[in-house]
RNA sequence: GCGGGAGUGACUCAGUGGUAGAGUGUCACCUUGCCAAGGUGAAAGUCGCGGGUUCGAAUCCCGUCUUCCGCUCCA
């Protein structure tokens, strides 16, 4: 089934309908673009993060591990550029409503709208006769300030305290704590720091269900190299990354590198590639990998006066190191791994079963016991009980066996364990496989070492 | 913020001035005994909110809120 014939209408249904994700608020009528993971939600985001923490984290001979606060001191977002970048001049033509940024127009008519104030840049838009790109009108609105970052106040006194922001990055957090990580790890170059945590930004257009939202999740690494030696990690760090989807069962079809031609990337970055995955809704950035040079480190050294650099004791040179950074949305995995797992298989004539077909490391739940009668309850429960210790497991026995194996089918359990009459006698169960539909009758004491070898990632 | 849809049980919707309905789902009991939709019963709705018109408003009028889709966003 192609991702583009998916529905995101089905999607967003079972989502809500098995507990996976809810409407934020929704009693009090929901708050726009804000989602809750429900109990089947936060398993699969879970087990989402381990599988990347140890991929990125626990196995690798390079990285380590950080969680930084939210809020930070408002000079760091001085020194990363956010409190500059993140205030976009926006403005709306009259005539097509369409909505542009004005240092953008003033860009494409040959002026440098770099230092302008909104009342410059709306004259120089003037006297140089700027019109709509698309209806040829001069009728703009004003300039609106939209500031994508998140204001508060430390202190309860609103009037004396501080403004502080929410974080739109976990990434500096890293870069903050960069000497305090080299120093305490004993860590030579090149290595990583990785992380995963909340950011926020006042997106002007969030939608598309949990794929861009104000509040979310992300998983970043920040590995540090020596200057000439980042392109070969670029490379190194991008391959890395893409085996990890695929490894995750991430459809090769579905997803597309796109390296950032020159004109397109930042003033302080090397080379940048987005992995795109194909949703319903069309191609959508999932992960960002960007060589950033030396970028933040270097204005973090000139903002906080802290010296940067790294002694590099082999050579006796010093040097503030390169970072290549991996940025990867969590909700955004999530919905790459729903999409790709969903799935509706025709078994006979008009019948249809939705299964998601998530990897073995991804499903929420690993097994169900399902007692073929309600009589058999007792000891299927006994079952249930010691399984539960090894893997998320559920038990189900109300209506038929049919109607039971479809509810795990559609939240993606991997093993069906049915207890039946005969169990009674021979002590086995009969196990079936959610992709295969395959039973295969087993001793009920080795139902976890059979499903625990499957489940190694 | 602008434009366009939409708000009635958990979900999909019917009801357009006269006592709030159906299907799906959920739960209980029966049935079934390895691939959903068999029977009986039950729980579940201040009809988004506020005001107005009216003997009477889910329904008509005004306001308001929320939400969805599209527009500059790059995790």
């Amino acid at each position: 089934m192609d991702n583009t014939q998916k529905s995101m209408e089905k999607l967003v249904a079972l989502c809500k309908g098995r507990g996976f994700i809810y409407p934020g608020s929704e009693i009090y009528g929901g708050l726009a673009n804000t989602w809750d993971y429900g109990p089947l939600g936060i398993e699969l985001k879970n087990n989402i993060k381990a599988a990347w923490w140890k991929k990125f984290v626990r196995e690798s001979p390079y990285n380590v591990g950080l969680d930084s606060g939210i809020l930070m001191n408002p000079a760091v977002w001085q020194a990363s550029g956010h409190l500059k970048n993140f205030n976009d001049p926006l403005m709306d033509c009259r005539k097509c409503k369409n909505r542009y940024r004005a240092d953008h127009l003033i860009e494409a008519a040959g002026g440098s709208p770099a230092g302008m104030s909104f009342d410059q840049m709306s004259g120089w838009m003037a006297e140089n006769g700027v019109v709509c790109p698309d209806c040829g009108s001069k009728d703009f609105t004003s300039i609106r300030q939209f500031n994508m970052m998140f204001k508060t106040f430390q202190g309860v006194n609103e009037d004396t305290a501080a403004t502080i922001y929410l974080r739109p990055e976990t990434a500096q957090g890293i870069f903050v704590q960069f000497k305090n990580i080299l120093r305490t790890t004993r860590k030579k170059m090149p290595f990583g720091v990785a992380q995963i945590g909340k950011s926020f930004r006042n997106e002007i257009t969030p939608g598309n269900f949990i794929f861009r939202t104000r509040e979310f999740e992300q998983m970043e690494m920040e590995f540090f190299c020596k200057p000439g030696t980042d392109l070969e990690w670029f490379a190194y760090w991008k391959e890395f990354c893409k085996n990890w989807l695929l490894g995750l069962g991430m459809r090769e079809e579905n997803l597309k590198l796109r390296d950032h031609e020159a004109e397109e990337l930042s003033h302080y970055s090397n080379a940048t590639t987005d992995f795109e995955f194909l949703f319903p809704f069309g191609w959508g950035e999932l992960w960002g990998v960007a060589d950033r040079t030396d970028f933040d480190l270097k204005s973090h050294q000139a903002e906080s006066g802290e010296n940067m650099e790294y002694f590099d004791p082999e050579t006796n040179e010093k040097y503030i190191p390169y970072v290549i950074e991996p940025a990867l949305g969590v909700d955004r995995m999530f919905l790459a791994f729903l999409v790709d797992a969903y799935d509706e298989e025709e078994i006979a004539e008009g019948d249809v079963r939705t299964v998601l077909r998530l990897h073995p490391a991804l499903a929420p739940v690993k097994c169900a016991v399902l007692p073929l009668s309600k009589k058999l309850g007792e000891e299927a429960a006994k079952l249930y009980a010691n399984l539960q210790k090894h893997f998320s497991t559920e038990y189900d026995e109300t209506g038929s066996i049919g109607k039971r194996y479809r509810r795990q089918d559609e939240i993606g359990t991997l093993f069906c364990v049915t207890y039946d009459f005969d169990s009674q006698e021979d002590n086995c169960v009969t196990v079936r496989d959610r992709d295969t539909m395959k039973q295969e009758r087993i001793p009920a004491e080795r139902v976890a070492a059979y499903i625990g070898e499957r489940l190694a990632y």
